[in-house]
Parts: C-alpha cells; sequence; structure tokens
DNA sequence: CCATATCTGTAGCGAGCACTACAGATATGG
DNA sequence: CCATATCTGTAGTGCTCGCTACAGATATGG
C-alpha cells in the first residue's frame, strides 16, 4: 500500500493555536477563517484532520485537559481537604489571569449556551467539567475516611462546591477581574474547608 | 404635526420572549429569525424599535434587572449580611432552575466572549453584574457597622465571593445541575458568613 | 378629507459563514 | 519508475446571517 504525502503541520502546535481562538471567542464567536490563520494551515488541512469545527474543540479540549493533568495531580496530592481546595482555588485564580493564557477557563469560555446546531458544544465542556468534580469528590471521599476532613461533611456537595467557586471565578476572570481580585475570592472560599476539617 | 401609525405590539411582552430567546442560546446563537418569531412581530418592526441586535439585547437586559430589583431588594432587606448571603445564594438557586425560564443566568448565559463585532457584548453583561456586586459590598459596609459582621470582615472580598458562587451556580445550572445540587452549594457557601459574624 | 408621519409585511440585499471540489505536490509499495 | 494514497493551496460552493428597500396600511393635525 502506498502511504500518501505526509502531513507538513505540527497537530499538536496547531491544537494549541486553536485552543487559544476558541478560548477567547468561544466556539461560535471562533470562525474557520481566524483558526486556520492562527494554525497556519488552509481549510482543506483542517478538515482532513479534525473532521469538522466541532472535532476540532474536541481534540482542543483533549490538549487543554491532558496539558492540565500534572497540575491536577498535584493539586489533589495535597495533604488534606483544606489543602486541596486551596492549591485548587489559588492554582485557578492564578491560571484564570496568566496573561499568556485569555483570561478564564476554556471549558466555560467556550460556550454555556449555542445556537442550533451546535447544542452538543455546551454538553461536551460540561462533561469535562464534571470529570473535575469527580476527582475532587474522590478525594474528599478519602479526605474523610483519612480523618482530616469531619464524618459530617458531605464530600459531594463540597467537590460541587469548590467546582462552582472555579467557574464563578471564570467568569469574573473572563470580565476583567485581576489575579488580586480572585485570590481574595479563593481565600473566603477556603474558610469553608477549615471548618469542616478537624486539625 | 402627525403622528404616525401606532405599533401594533407590546413592547414588553416582545422583551419577554426575546429575553428567553438570548437566555438560552445566547447573544450569538440566537437568530433574528428566532427572536422575531418567539416576539411575533417581523424584522423592520423589531429594527424601527430597538436599532439593532445589540440594542434588543440590552433593552432585554433593562427588563431582566427591572424584573429582579424587588427580589434583589428583598434579599438586601434581610437583618444581617448572614440572612442577605442565604436569601440571595437560596433565591439564585431557585430560580436558575425555574422551569419557567431557561436554566441559569441570562447575565451569565448571554455570553462570555464574543466573536469580532460583538466584543461589547460580554462587557455589558459584566457591568450589570457588577452593579449587584456593588449593592451587596454596600450591604455588608453597612453590616460591618452594625455590628452583625467581624469588624476584620471585608466587605469586598465577600461581596465577590458571592458574586462568583452566584455566577458558578448559573454555570452549573446552564449544564443540568437541580435545584437540590444548587441549593447544597448555597448552603456550604453560606458557613462562610456565619464564621465572619458575631452572633 | 387631505397631507403627513409612523408602523407593518413581503421580499430580498450584501457579507460572512462552515465547508469542499479540484488539481498539483509529495510521500510509499512494488 | 510507476501506481497509489494522502496532503496542500486555490478558489470557490450553497446557506444563513443581520439588516433593509419598498409599498401598503393606519393613525394624527389641520
Amino acid at each position: 500500500m502506498a502511504m500518501g504525502r505526509p502531513r507538513e503541520f505540527d497537530a499538536d502546535a496547531a491544537l494549541d493555536q486553536a485552543m487559544e481562538v476558541f478560548w477567547r471567542h468561544g466556539y461560535e464567536g471562533a470562525t474557520i477563517a481566524q483558526l486556520t490563520e492562527a494554525m497556519g494551515i488552509n481549510p482543506p488541512s483542517l478538515y482532513a484532520a479534525f473532521g469538522n469545527k466541532e472535532g476540532l474543540l474536541k481534540a482542543a479540549l483533549d490538549r487543554y485537559t491532558a496539558k492540565r493533568a500534572d497540575w491536577m495531580e498535584g493539586v489533589l496530592s495535597a495533604p488534606t481537604a483544606r489543602d486541596v481546595a486551596e492549591r485548587m482555588l489559588m492554582g485557578t485564580a492564578d491560571s484564570q489571569t496568566d496573561p499568556d493564557n485569555p483570561p478564564g477557563c476554556l471549558l466555560v469560555q467556550g460556550g454555556l449556551a449555542c445556537g442550533t446546531g451546535s447544542e452538543n458544544v455546551p454538553f461536551e465542556l460540561a462533561a469535562r467539567r464534571a470529570l473535575t468534580e469527580d476527582q475532587l469528590r474522590e478525594r474528599f471521599v478519602r479526605a474523610k475516611k483519612e480523618g482530616d476532613l469531619k464524618q459530617t461533611a458531605d464530600p459531594a456537595a463540597l467537590a460541587r462546591y469548590l467546582s462552582a467557586v472555579s467557574a464563578g471565578m471564570g467568569v469574573m476572570a473572563s470580565s476583567g477581574a485581576d489575579r488580586e481580585a480572585l485570590r481574595q475570592v479563593a481565600n473566603v472560599s477556603v474558610k469553608v474547608f477549615e471548618e469542616q476539617s478537624t486539625t
């Protein structure tokens, strides 16, 4: 079998650029013209590699979560539930105001409501946000077993709470809140965990 | 001077319908065709009354905030900062899962990131979210003077915190979180105010 | 009743959208 | 070196978008 002409662009580097465009303009606000220009390729290459606009988004989301996996592991490996919450929210405050990225979080900025024909884009983003919440919940179940969370604590509720605060910080970051403002929110939010801790 | 033919539709009723469409599909996801059909009018009537799509959004936002003004007054009139927070978050949980409305909050769902040409839509929404935060901050300044908040409490930080949690709940509601889940988040969030209270 | 002013519905405008047909280029398998 | 398979760039496709020209309808002021 013949192999055909090889691809001339680096898919991961192109995805990084696509990620940025989706992050800044949202799924519907990002146009194929903007995406191809940022990626340095032409439309046929995009469609050959990723199928369509939604396929490109999914690939970009995969890369987004893969890139954050290391950081998330660091968060979950904190010694106590309280420290998990602090690392999570402080890290979120910093990354959402990192000048190297668009403000906020791609999983929120990407699109909460979409027009007819893109209904499952919000769904896709929500599913990925839920993954983080699941990890947090399981970590808090463990914290309860290990005793650093009170026996009356509700791991699912605490994980949901952290998920909500992160998303809310993303909304604020997207509308210009600076790092100090987000850290303030993080600091206030963490207090909940001190009240739920045994130490 | 001649007066011209009078308008045949009720502008407020039409705005209620437009609000719904923007709420469910976001600013960019909502099309003029969907809007005019929901409003029961034709494009020329829409443009004569509201100027353009963005003007219609602003009018719908005005109506949205006006409709919530009463509720907000009830929130702010709670006796203590802690009760303000509870009414705010519980009311938010209920309204964001009210089956009579699309899920979430129009000021979040409307659009966090937009395409070229609609850049100030997110700005417009953010400005209106900031108004609520301002009201909360001033209410907490008063609570501090009145002594039901500790003297070490930071009214601005607490207001920002409530604003972030509300926005986060909106994100969760938009992705299908039910009323019970949001109330859980509200309950956890309120604990911060118990720790900051003197009673 | 007439002149004027505004609203309404039909029909369609140019622009920009996501997406693709096609031809030339570049690799592999035989 | 040839046949095949895939990628690349050019140049579009049809469609839907926000928006509007126009003509008919309906009110007021004189």
